[in-house]
DNA sequence: GTACTATATTTTAATCCTAAAACAATTTTT
DNA sequence: AAAAATTGTTTTAGGATTAAAATATAGTAC
């Protein structure tokens, strides 16, 4: 198990890129690997992020929780939103708070169970939802282009694979 | 370009995985490969994080900084670790500060230029940094060893050209 | 040499995020 | 039914992040 010195940056801003180029000789193949992984997805989310907010002023969290309410149009609570967007419940009430300011979702009390809150899209938060989503899609549609549909197959067994073995790893 | 709805969730925490259970029949490749690439990519930063916290009681982003100063033993600017981190001068000060009280690096005003500060990291540091740097290099050789030398390989170059491509549609 | 401009850094306000504590309401135990 | 345990949510304290404003110093133009 040789070990040589780790040279390496990870925070790699949708702005610029390239963590890699911070890469010397004799680093593993795989601390290269997952550089240039992290610069991808930085690069893929950094433009998300960046459209989002200059075509349609919200922020990532905030259509990530959006979407969530729309495939569920009787609500979730505030529980299930945590657990869906995998965030902590403190973090689903500064961004619930934050969209029903902006009128895009409601909160109303369950009426079985008074500890519950029960959160939905508005009218206004559907129909806008919606016109963020298509976009959205198209931009990832655009940013895979470079990859025929072959090779995006290929990239997805080799992920799916990388996964499933790093969730093992994980416990 | 045909759309259908979008179903995702972004949001993925090493604790649990799996923004791809979200998705529905209909959706477009790129999109799933999206989302599995994400969740891999947090999968993958999240085990780390985690175990620089547990095993190391330091953050990322710490982490992160200490890399740089490693590689510069002379010292770098604040504006030459903003560039070098990709992240905002405000973001330096701040995580500057907490690694100064650490006692892991040291900042001194340039000699020459009264406007800079000069940062690198003391012996304690520098100490401290080659034994994270080893374990961090470890775990990520274990993450990805689900996948063959050639798999590997073969990954980093559709990545390299995803990287390619999505830069161009950035701009 | 004074005024303008450019550069380096810090500060401020906003957002996002977590872990842990505090609260409130429901369910279970006894 | 009272006490205990569980569950759902919010609050608190600590980080990380950005954009934009404020400071401080350096360099340029006149």
């Amino acid at each position: 198990m040789g070990r040589s010195r780790v040279k390496l940056t990870i925070a790699d801003k949708a702005g610029q890129a390239d963590a890699e180029t911070r890469l010397t000789d004799g680093d593993h193949q795989a601390l290269r690997l997952w550089l240039r992984m992290l610069a991808c997805t930085n690069l893929i989310e950094g433009v998300v992020r960046e459209r989002l907010k200059g075509e349609f002023a919200i922020t990532l969290p905030r259509f990530d929780l959006m979407a969530q309410l729309q495939r569920s149009p009787a609500g979730l609570s505030m529980g299930e939103l945590s657990q869906r967007l995998m965030v902590t419940g403190g973090n689903v009430t500064g961004i619930v708070a934050a969209l029903e300011a902006e009128g895009l979702i409601v909160r109303e009390p369950d009426a079985a169970d008074r500890r519950v809150n029960r959160v939905r899209l508005t009218e206004a938060g559907r129909t806008s939802f919606e016109r963020m989503a298509e976009a959205h899609e198209d931009w990832i549609v655009d940013l895979y282009a470079g990859l025929a549909a072959e090779e995006q197959t290929n990239l997805s067994e080799l992920l799916g694979r990388l996964k499933a073995h790093a969730s093992n790893v994980r416990n």
